[in-house]
DNA sequence: GATATTAGATACACGACTGTAGCTCAAGAC
DNA sequence: GTCTTGAGCTACAGTCGTGTATCTAATATC
C-alpha cells in the first residue's frame, strides 16, 4: 500500500537548496510580481508551513536565494591577449545573465516592490561581479601593464561591453554569438581605448 | 444628500484615456506581474465591467495603452554639431525611459508573461523609436554628410549610446546628468567613429 | 535507545481578484 | 423628442493565495 515509497525526508541544507532552486525557477517563469509562497512550496514539494518558518513572503525567499548563490566566475586575464580576454569576459557575463540567477536579478531590478527591498549588502554581494567587474577586471589588468593609457579606463569605458551585451539580451533574448561579442570588442571597446583597427 | 454631485459621465475617448493612464501608473507602482483589473478600475474610477467590455485581462489593457501612446519625439539633427546632437538624442531617450510609458515598456520587457504576448506589430510601433533610433537618426545624418566613414556606423556602434544610458538607468535609477551624457558621447561613441579627442 | 528538532500533512478562516449578470440612467444620434 | 449605446452601480459565486494552528513521524543529537 505504499503509494509514495518512503521518500526520504529532507532537512537543513538540502531542503533549503531545493527551495532556493524552486524560487529561482518560479521567478523566471512567472516574474517577480507573480511569486507566491504557494507556487514556490508546490515546486519545492514542501508544505507552505516550512516556508513560513524561515521567510515572511515570496520576495524574502527570492532575495535569500540570490544571497546564497555562488559568486560568478571571475574572468582571469590569460596570456597577453587583451582582445581574447575581453571576449571571454563578455561570454562569462552573457552566460550568467541567461542563467536562472541572472534572470532573477533582472526580474528584481525591474520590479518596483523588490527593488525597494534590496539591501545595500545584497546588492553588493550579488552584483559585485556584475556592475562592471566582468570587463573591468580585464581592462584594469592590461592598463596596469601599460597596454593602453590608464586614464582612458573611465567608468563609462568600463561599462561599454556589459552595456552592449545587456542591450542585446534585452532586444533579442537570445545568447549572443561569438561574432556578436567580437563586434562589440572590436567596434566599441577597443576604439575607446585608443586601440583602433 | 448629493454626496457625489452629479459627476459627468465619461464616454469613449475620454474614458479610455483615463484607463490608459491608470494602467500605466499601476504598472509603474506595482509592476507588470501585479496588475489587476480591480486596481486599474479603482484607479480610473470606473467599474470593472467597463474594463471587461473592451479587454480580457490586465496585460491586454497595458498593451493597448502602450499601443496608443504618442510616438516619442524624434531627435532632429540641427546645425553642424554632431556632439551636441548626440547628447540631445540621449537626453530625449533618458527622459522617455523615465516616463510612465518608458517604465511600462521596461516592465513588459522583463515580464515573462507579457513578453510572450507582445506582437511584432506592437513591438514595432512602441519600439521603433527606441531600439536604436535615438542616436541612429543623428549618426546616419552625419554619416550621409561624410563627417565620418559610413562603414563605421554598424549596428553595434549605433547602439552604444542607448546601451550605456540604459545600463546607467538600471544601475542607479536616477536621471543621468549632462556630464554623464557628455562622457558617454566623448568616451564611447565618438571614439568608435574614429573621432577621438 | 531516549530526546529534541523540524519536515510533512491536513485543515481553516480570511481577504483579494475574477468573470458574469442584472439593472438604471446619462450622453450621443436621428 | 425618441432611441440606442454604453457607463455606472450592485451583487454574487468561484478561485487562489495567505497566515496560522495542529498533529505526525522522520532525522539528528546525545
Amino acid at each position: 500500500m505504499g503509494e509514495h515509497p518512503a521518500r526520504t525526508r529532507r532537512r537543513g541544507e538540502e531542503l533549503i537548496k531545493a527551495i532556493h532552486d524552486a524560487v529561482l525557477q518560479e521567478v523566471v517563469e512567472a516574474g517577480a510580481g507573480r511569486l507566491t509562497m504557494d507556487a514556490i512550496a508546490r515546486r519545492a514539494a514542501t508544505p507552505r508551513t516550512t516556508l513560513y518558518r524561515r521567510w515572511s513572503d515570496p520576495l524574502d525567499v527570492l532575495l535569500d536565494a540570490l544571497y546564497h548563490q555562488h559568486p560568478v566566475e571571475e574572468p582571469t586575464p590569460g596570456a597577453d591577449d587583451l582582445r581574447g580576454d575581453l571576449i571571454r569576459a563578455l561570454r562569462l557575463m552573457a552566460d550568467w545573465a541567461l542563467s536562472p540567477a541572472g534572470r532573477a536579478v533582472a526580474a528584481i531590478l525591474t520590479d518596483p516592490k523588490s527593488a525597494a527591498l534590496m539591501s545595500e549588502a545584497l546588492f553588493e554581494r550579488v552584483f559585485a561581479n556584475r556592475g562592471g567587474t566582468f570587463t573591468r577586471t580585464v581592462l584594469q589588468h592590461y592598463a596596469d601593464r601599460g597596454r593602453f593609457p590608464a586614464e582612458l579606463l573611465t567608468p563609462v569605458v568600463a561599462d561599454i561591453g556589459e552595456a552592449l551585451v545587456t542591450k542585446r539580451l534585452l532586444d533579442t533574448g537570445t545568447p549572443p554569438s561569438d561574432e556578436d561579442l567580437s563586434a562589440i570588442v572590436d567596434q566599441a571597446i577597443l576604439p575607446a581605448l585608443g586601440l583602433g583597427p
